[in-house]
DNA sequence: CCTCTCTCGATACAGTGTATTGATTTATAC
DNA sequence: GTATAAATCAATACACTGTATCGAGAGAGG
């Protein structure tokens, strides 16, 4: 096991060549770019040496691994998430966890990473830290509630997020906008409910009120929130 | 569009070759049997064809795409879970959740497609339909609670179980058993620690209670069940 | 038996991450 | 200022990937 075998701990190398100088953050913006612009499948190390006036090669004196290369994405992305606000700790809870979605809506690449791997980013870390804090400055103080509160948001927000993005690709990739969307599977759901093996989602889907996917989102975030504070005795 | 874009609706080909007879469920057998062997990395379609002794562009007959193929695997995963037990609507739902744990940790390729699209197999639909089923049955009947609560638990597992295979597979990559891992990732903590960016960070980690990962996937899931309840009033 | 349709395997293509290597540039020592 | 050592880069190469194309061959229908 080598010393620093996180990317984290290794020192950023220094340019000494004149032409293009190249940095850790110029190339995580650079896929950052193209993984915005493209999908995330449009991130390989040429495309973004390409972007750079770089081959391929150089890129490995940054990063050991494309892997590093999108942790540090996710670690750049979890920059963005700003700093939680709120008077009581529901109420910070919340703020995080939406600081995350809407990153994750900017970036949806970030969706797809998130929970992947763990991620130990200082980015991340500090997040963890600011949440950490503003929860005990808010009087939740017992260690094993905030852990299984700060685990389970965390949780939650990755699934939510992971599944709302995947939703909207889907929809994107089968045409343009939502009603050829539903034109393409609602028959399909349709067919399979006519076998009558699914009368419950048939009716379900008749009689249920169709929420908007921010409201699903709060709604969750709802029943974990008042299911963490009944927990307290609070 | 095409009429039958959907891989569950398209007929299975039948077979007028001898050699070597294939269905889209051999196929299937053998990508699961290559992802639980050898990760989903491993899956590609000259190997699943490879195992089956075909060429690759055979399967081309049975899927269209490779991404059809883990779509049916999922689906595949899916119909191993057990049907949900509980008198209760809240022992339904856990049994839904600890049900799909079960498999991702049988199965982690499993647990790193889930979410990933949206997946409307027939053991997929059968499963959300027994979960409406018992759901109903045991007294939950405001539909919108109904579609939060499903909505919830299900972008819940998908987080959770994400993220605990994500940091076992980690952990088995960065040598083999748990102290390795300990002994690799927290010297890199505690430098962090030291740099004094994360109090309340170390703080917590020297305090808290070391939770396994089942029960922290039971508190959350504790949690959850709790705000859904207090939010139905009963 | 001939023909026609369907299916298969081979080949091919554009792309991937990355190991290796030889040249070229830079820093160091005298 | 020059010789030497070290560092860095671009090119090449390898083993893969998913899949389009297409010629050959097998099965069925007449």
């Amino acid at each position: 096991m080598t010393d620093s075998p996180l990317i984290w701990e290794r020192p950023e190398p220094t340019e000494r060549r004149r032409p293009s100088p190249l940095s850790r953050e110029r190339i995580v913006r650079a896929a950052i770019d193209l993984a915005d612009a493209d999908g995330l499948d449009a991130v390989s190390l040429r495309k973004v040496a390409g972007a750079l006036d770089a081959g391929p090669m150089r890129l490995y004196r940054y990063v050991d691994t494309k892997d590093e290369l999108l942790t540090l994405m996710v670690d750049a992305a979890y920059a963005e998430v700003p700093a939680p606000a709120g008077a009581t700790w529901d109420a910070v809870l919340r703020s995080i966890a939406t600081g995350i979605r809407g990153v994750a809506l900017r970036h949806e690449w970030f969706a797809e990473l998130l929970g992947g791997r763990p991620h130990l980013g200082p980015a991340t870390l500090a997040h963890g830290e600011a949440s950490l804090t503003a929860l005990r400055s808010t009087g939740l103080d017992d260690l094993g509630t905030v852990t299984g509160a700060l685990a389970a948001l965390n949780v939650y927000v990755i699934g939510a997020v992971r599944k709302e993005v995947a939703e909207r690709r889907a929809q994107r990739a089968s045409g343009l906008d939502q009603r050829q969307w539903q034109h393409a599977t609602a028959p399909y759901l349709l067919r399979m409910f006519a076998t009558g093996d699914y009368p419950a989602m048939e009716e379900w889907v008749h009689d249920a009120p169709h929420l908007q996917a921010d409201e699903v989102f709060e709604l969750g975030l709802t029943y974990l929130l008042e299911g963490i504070r009944s927990s307290l005795g609070t």
